[in-house]
DNA sequence: TTTTTTTGGTATATTATTGGTTTATCGTGG
DNA sequence: CCACGATAAACCAATAATATACCAAAAAAA
């Protein structure tokens, strides 16, 4: 139900889902006053009520002259259990998950649904040499895989896994195991996977998903005890 | 008597219904006054008795000059993702999840955890008369397995799964299914389960719960088409 | 450093929106 | 017929949002 009166509540909760949501990091600070009010299309005041909310919520600081700032230990608040989970937990849950994606994926992919994943591959292979714009890609792909069963509740899911990847411990493990020669194997694998689902094949799909999965807990494993 | 023409009576459990099922958000404003009398197709007049009755239930809060307001502790607060999903999406979930959760539980579980397991057998098979308090205990059945594991985020994953079961439909459909025939059946499944992961054997506690789930969806479409 | 720019803080008059109220009218069912 | 509920329209009062201007603190630039 959409009200046509765009009030304060309405301004607050979309930013406090975007302090939430991660888009705007601990210590950040939120644009200025005026700059929000021409982007929301709103009055000044307006931001400005909704702003005093969220600052008596205690989720951002506002400083006189300098900003509203997100405060630190509000940023990650939300869903602590996922943003502390530790790498091998989350590999875990992926072995856990993906492989029967697949064969959901198999059992409920149309034809035309792949397209999206084809374009995916080559952005993978076209980033050997970029592993932040690779892990990118590959973020969208296991998602894009997820979406193929039609299931919203594991979209939901593999969504909240994925939401890890913001984090800074994560981003740089990702860039130690993301050599040109990984990305290499994981972009054979991520076609093997393809395959196996424009084949209707679903064992070959989880089986080969497992073996994309294996390979990452191992690159892992090397990059932790390294 | 028209059935077109809508009276107070049915407004109110129309509005009274999207409260409950989380549609508007705690605190968040419903739509005019004069808005609602356009969507529904009625009177500002019938619109104004529906919100009265809701505001007399406490259901709402009416602010003159400002609008009417979902009071807290009237509204759903779970996550709209899982609550609407449907039932034969959070089984495909489960088929994903539990299995592999049970090879987990082979590798991690001490011997000691598998006491509270045995624990709740005991409070399933003393409930083959009581379907909710069948149910109830088949929750945490199924979160103690998860905690086996050691793997918070899919405990926690679990968790947000079972979080659906207080939800009405699904309510219902637990009390259909659940006759004290099938509550013997997944009974049995679930000592299996245990036993197999007593015995370290990871794939028989999978296949154990995959039969399991197989029993659930089976009840589940029964039901459904019933 | 000094100067300039940017930013939040405040005040105010105006406009738009919203709930509150009244009145007259129409249809349906008893 | 009457009673009752819904409709429709008009107006009132409270509130929210807008638009504007100016101030003070902080930051950036010179």
């Amino acid at each position: 139900m959409l009200t046509s009166r765009r009030g304060a509540a309405e301004i607050a909760s979309i930013i406090r889902r975007e302090i939430e949501q991660g888009r705007l990091a601990a210590q950040e600070r939120l644009p200025a006053e005026r700059t929000m009010a021409e982007t929301y299309a709103v009055a000044r005041g307006t931001i400005r009520e909704a702003i005093g909310r969220l600052a008596e919520e205690g989720l951002v600081e506002v400083r006189r002259g300098s900003g509203a700032y997100v405060r630190a230990e509000n940023a990650q608040q939300l869903n602590p259990v996922i943003q502390q989970a530790r790498p091998l937990e989350l590999i875990d849950a992926r072995f856990a998950l993906e492989p029967h994606i697949c064969r959901l994926a198999v059992l409920h992919a149309r034809d035309g649904d792949l397209e999206r994943t084809e374009a995916l591959l080559a952005r993978m292979e076209a980033a050997a040499h970029d592993p932040s714009e690779f892990a990118a890609a590959d973020t969208v792909f296991h998602t894009v895989l997820a979406e193929l069963t039609g299931n919203n509740l594991l979209v939901w899911i593999i969504n909240q896994i994925n939401s890890v990847r913001s984090q800074e411990q994560w981003s740089r493990m990702l860039l130690m195991t993301n050599t040109p020669d990984m990305i290499r194997t994981y972009n054979q694998q991520h076609r093997q996977i393809v395959d196996a689902i424009r084949s209707r094949d679903s064992e070959a799909a989880a089986t080969a998903m497992k073996s994309h999965l294996e390979s990452a807990r191992l690159a892992l494993m090397r990059a932790a005890s390294a």
